[in-house]
DNA sequence: ACCTCATATCAAAATTATTTGATATGCCAC
DNA sequence: GTGGCATATCAAATAATTTTGATATGAGGT
């Protein structure tokens, strides 16, 4: 069982590593095949294919099934989706009920 | 030295971590001292401090001294700049030549 | 069917992050 | 200054993530 929490922090996971963020860069310039990215990056072939799936779980890739090849790019609605989770989870809440706080019992 | 790489993935990890993610929750109701964050997670007070130090090197909260309390908020500006971040790192870069991938090797 | 190539999965090792308890620091009240 | 409280830091234990090499799967070509 997942919490909301986890199902949230997944998709933050995408961008909390080099070698991720390293990848992103690459598929910022459009999609790209894995043999690409193997090339272009200080990575192992199953190293490789750990991230893009962490990458996809995160929902802000995208991969296509060519032949044997897999193409990976950047999910416009994935990135759209992490844009606004980002947005909510950093707005102040008003319905979230003010606690005194341990200040308030500060004498004087 | 680090790298531009993980200087970015340091913003990011404020968010990809479910202790934290609690965390901001209770923050996005307003500034919180220590003392109530303590009393609402099931965190000890090394613990606490540990993700509030991560939280603040994200830039995502920032801390304030009162007396022997210190108090916690959420930072407007990291968090906007959060969401800059994020945009900029999935929007399709132009600039980036589009690299000629394997598939184009494909016979016929 | 068989071979080859691209990618995925697995398991072990290596690395990094988190938790925990003990101790240190800094502020206030006396 | 001394004592008590709030928070920070440290070090050790634990847990999670990442890397690596080996093997499995699945698609195409012959």
């Amino acid at each position: 069982m997942a919490t909301i929490y986890e199902e949230q922090a997944k998709v933050f996971k995408a961008f909390c590593d080099e070698k991720r963020l390293r990848i992103l860069k690459l598929l910022r310039g459009g999609e790209k095949c894995a043999c690409v990215l193997l090339e272009q990056l200080d990575l192992g072939q199953s190293g490789l294919s750990y991230h893009m799936k962490i990458l996809i779980e995160s929902g802000i890739v995208e991969s296509r099934q060519e032949g044997k090849w897999t193409h990976y790019k950047i999910s416009e609605k994935g990135s759209a989706y992490a844009g606004t989770l980002l947005k909510e989870l950093t707005t102040p809440n008003a319905a979230t009920e003010e606690k005194i706080c341990c200040a308030s019992k500060k004498p004087s």
